[in-house]
DNA sequence: CCTACCGATCGGTAGG
DNA sequence: CCTACCGATCGGTAGG
């Protein structure tokens, strides 16, 4: 039949790809499509027959970043029971997530910055309920004595999701400032330390001494990407069918 | 006689306060000259005669920014000798500046966003003295038991001046997830919980239990602009009169 | 889907 | 003569 080249199979997710990797990097405005044809290796009109314009794109880049928290969250929310383990459940997907792909932190970042409006209303919509699920945890976690009582859930909450996106997307630029010491690169620093604040002003610890680190303090990590070595493998979204009953 | 009116005794600092507001809203690309000049009231070859091209409009923001920090960072870290005051000091200056006029936040951040490497060379430039010379203060405290030990103090330093960029740029977006509550409005939470996330990440306080806080607690607090309901008593967060139950 | 274009608007600069 | 601007328009390029 025809097709006899087909350099980019799909057209489509090609121009959500790169698209995501032009405006993480040069903006929306900085970006044009020229840029994004270029880098998918077709034209522009090409582009423009999957996409009706410009704005298509954006709002399919961020649809793409909404949808994985769509279909992620409420798994890991019903998975993990235990406080610790729902905190490193959420967390360390919310840091895996923007860690193995800086894009999209950059992308997020740069929508709330360019259309506040349209930022807040996101937040206020599909967002909201996932931050108000999270808070309840954490009040759960305040009646147990697990948790700070002076904890604000909500705040909290957009506090870390905001240091997440933060740190992710300027890691290239703030790592600079950060040596790397004996046997752990200064973005292992980094991301340690950003795990440490997340958890420390979270969770009361039965030993607030200098001493060292409780087991309970080791079980709280964000898994085998940020204790030692860079994370290279995005994980692969491979889990059973959703529905633990 | 010259000059029948004067709209703008300064066309310059005019420049720079425009360009502020106008690159934090839409960026560098998204703001034309054209858009500088009418803020200003005056030509855009007015403007061109005062900033040789829309890149030295750009520096100059920038040095702006820098250059209060230069003139103010010095100072506040020989003032204060304690390790709460100190500690006071800089995050509060750092909240206040940033706060004051959450343009400048914005500014930095796109910054960052948009050239990453002329941002990372002035964070291992002018930047990294200030961070290692707080960075130094705080293992002191890890020495004499007021601060946790396991605490990274550059990364800690970076994660913190990182995290007050981002709530305060975002403020006007992510606030929309808080609701007000009796007393404290929602960006009264959302700064609370900042400096509070802040201070527990670091300070290892006597008494870590839900009863609630010491004088200690209340000393390490960022000044008025922060403290706006007195946080005497641990508020019941979030409390709906009516809905779901 | 490409080549060939359009209305407009960009940053920067001419003469007066 | 200098400065601090203005009205008009330059060569290129944007999204569509």
């Amino acid at each position: 039949m025809v097709a006899a080249r087909a350099p980019e199979p799909d057209v489509r997710a090609g121009v959500l790809k790169a698209a995501t990797r032009l405006f993480a990097a040069h903006g929306f405005d900085g970006t044009t499509l020229q840029d994004v044809a270029a880098a998918v290796g077709v034209s522009k009109p090409a582009v423009l027959h999957h996409f009706p314009s410009k704005e298509h794109i954006r709002a399919g880049v961020l649809a793409a970043i909404l949808e994985h928290w769509q279909g992620t969250l409420p798994r890991l929310l019903l998975a993990a029971t235990a406080s610790e383990e729902r905190f490193e459940a959420v967390f360390g997907e919310l840091f895996r997530f923007f860690s193995a792909d800086s894009d999209r932190a950059r992308v997020v970042l740069r929508e709330a910055l360019d259309r506040p409006a349209a930022a807040r209303k996101l937040l206020a919509g599909p967002v909201r309920p996932w931050i108000e699920s999270i808070a309840a945890y954490i009040r759960a976690g305040q009646a147990s004595g697990r948790h700070h009582a002076d904890v604000d859930p909500e705040a909290y909450v957009v506090h870390m999701l905001q240091l997440v996106l933060a740190a992710t997307a300027s890691a290239p630029v703030t790592t600079a400032l950060l040596a790397a010491s004996e046997g752990e690169s200064a973005r292992g620093r980094y991301d340690r330390e950003l795990a440490r604040v997340a958890r420390t002003s979270l969770f009361i610890t039965s030993k607030d001494d200098p001493r060292g680190k409780t087991e309970h303090r080791a079980r709280v990590s964000m898994g085998a990407e940020l204790g030692a070595a860079p994370s290279s493998a995005p994980k692969p979204p491979h889990q059973r069918h959703k529905g633990t009953r």
